[in-house]
RNA sequence: GUGGGUGUAGCUCAGUUGGUUAGAGCACCAGAUUGUGGUUCUGGGGGUCGUGGGUUCGAGACCCAUCAUCCACCCCA
């Protein structure tokens, strides 16, 4: 038998009728925040995602889908959306045109990893990007929009809100902290004297309670910030505050690559496992020029549909259009045509073996369908058709 | 890449210290006197016990390997 590969899944029912309920009624809620649809390759150059990246970490060497084609060149199946958003922003010339450009797309992911609660390695993502606004405005409008469509879908979530600083701020930062992390080197973990070489601020990502203790009195971002990212950062939080959105400061949320600056946000449940992360975002003031672009201002946020669908329920749906059935086999081509007539207005299915009566009925109550409509000898004769109401349980016989 | 758990019917699982034809519930199909669904009752189909070796008179049970899956670590764009 051949199978799916590892970290991959089919979508069926019912599944699948949650994830259009997901898609339609998130892009919705994009629109209506003046975000428009954009749709990129899934397939990139690997220098883009490694560029964007950086050569941070594992990342490149071990989670990206990467390959030679058949025409010899590197390419890469996409980890995420914001590089391809960016690259298709760059290609445009939009960041010349300048201008404010806001985009919402959504698709699969591939990234190269063990599987576990909440992580495939083909998933899907929901996500926008908003260019041309430097104003702390945009980073509580997405997060508005974020919060909109969790609270559309009766998710129940904590919003984390840190800030990242810039340039100016986060070089200076990274010496204090490598200084503290020097002083403690010995005694933290493996991991950490690894992380404090390859990406210093991860540390504060660790789950060893030891280390979390011992970077208690470590130095933070926040009390670190430069007056431009402080300020922006107080403006953001004051008008969440204003909007009624609760959030909690963590001065543990960071991000490990280089473009990210100030505003980092993350909305977290408790019922995803380890990946407890259902959203996450922030701004990325220096991926464009990174890329190669004009420098422009950017802010966007990712939702990892598939840990989102864990906690939605839809609607249960109700019964709905027709099942004909047959009772003998010269019913059947009438019952067909009848039924195909009756497909211009409803949802129609229809059994093709002839069976009882009530095997219909049974057929139609399993297919959902509100209606059952009947041929047999009776209604033959009359050139009729007889429907039975599955809800109100009441029958009538109509004109073929 | 590392560690642990689990692989028996379509699904959820049971299967005594190794013992002869491998079970249940749900689901599916068919009946319960004449053309009336969801409930109930009866019957039926369906299993190379993940795969390959090994131990044994005998393995679904024990051992080894392998694959898959789940959870966690690493990483997290």
């Amino acid at each position: 038998m051949i199978t799916a590969l590892r970290g991959m899944k089919d979508l069926l029912p019912p599944q699948n009728r949650k994830f259009v309920y997901f898609l339609e009624n998130a892009s919705a809620i994009a629109r209506k925040y003046g975000f428009e649809f954009i749709e990129t390759p899934i397939l990139e150059e690997t220098a883009l995602f490694k560029r964007s990246v950086g050569e941070s970490s594992d990342i490149v060497g071990k989670e990206m889908y990467q390959f030679i084609d058949k025409g010899g060149h590197d390419v890469c199946l996409r980890p995420e959306g914001t590089a391809g958003v960016v690259r298709a922003f760059i290609e445009k010339k939009y960041d010349r045109q300048g201008g404010i450009h806001r985009f919402f797309y959504h698709g699969p992911m591939f990234r190269y990893e063990r599987p576990q609660k909440g992580r495939l390695r083909q998933f899907h993502q929901f996500g926008v990007e908003s260019f041309g606004i430097a104003s702390p405005f945009e980073d509580a409008n997405i997060i508005l929009m974020l919060k909109e469509i969790l609270d559309f879908f009766g998710i129940d979530y904590t919003l984390k809100l840190n800030s990242l600083g810039c340039s100016t701020c986060m070089p200076p930062y990274r010496e204090r902290l490598m200084t503290f992390l020097e002083g403690v080197e010995k005694e933290l973990c493996e991991d950490c004297q690894r992380r404090k070489e390859t990406n210093p601020i991860r540390v504060f990502d660790c789950k060893n309670e030891a280390c979390r203790i011992l970077l208690e009195p470590a130095p933070r971002l926040g009390a670190n910030l430069c007056e431009v990212c402080d300020t922006h950062f107080n403006t953001l939080r004051d008008l969440l505050e204003k909007e009624d959105v609760s959030y909690e400061i963590d001065p543990n949320l960071v991000r490990g690559l280089d473009y990210y600056n100030k505003t980092a946000f993350e909305f977290v449940s408790g019922d995803l496992g380890a990946q407890n992360a259902v959203a996450g975002g922030g701004r990325y003031d220096k991926l464009v020029s990174f890329l190669g672009g004009r420098e422009t201002p950017a802010v966007g946020f990712a939702i990892g549909v598939e840990r989102l669908m864990e906690m939605i329920e839809v609607p249960e749906t109700k019964r709905e259009g027709y099942y004909f059935g047959a009772l003998n086999e010269d019913a059947l081509t009438p019952l067909f045509l009848a039924a195909t007539k009756q497909r211009r207005s409803d949802k129609v299915t229809m059994g093709y073996e002839v069976k009882s009566l009530k095997a219909h009925l049974k057929a139609a109550d399993k297919a959902g369908a509100r209606y059952c409509a009947v041929i047999g000898e009776n209604e033959l004769a009359t050139g009729k058709i007889w429907v039975k109401d599955l809800e109100a349980k009441t029958e009538t016989t109509r004109e073929l």
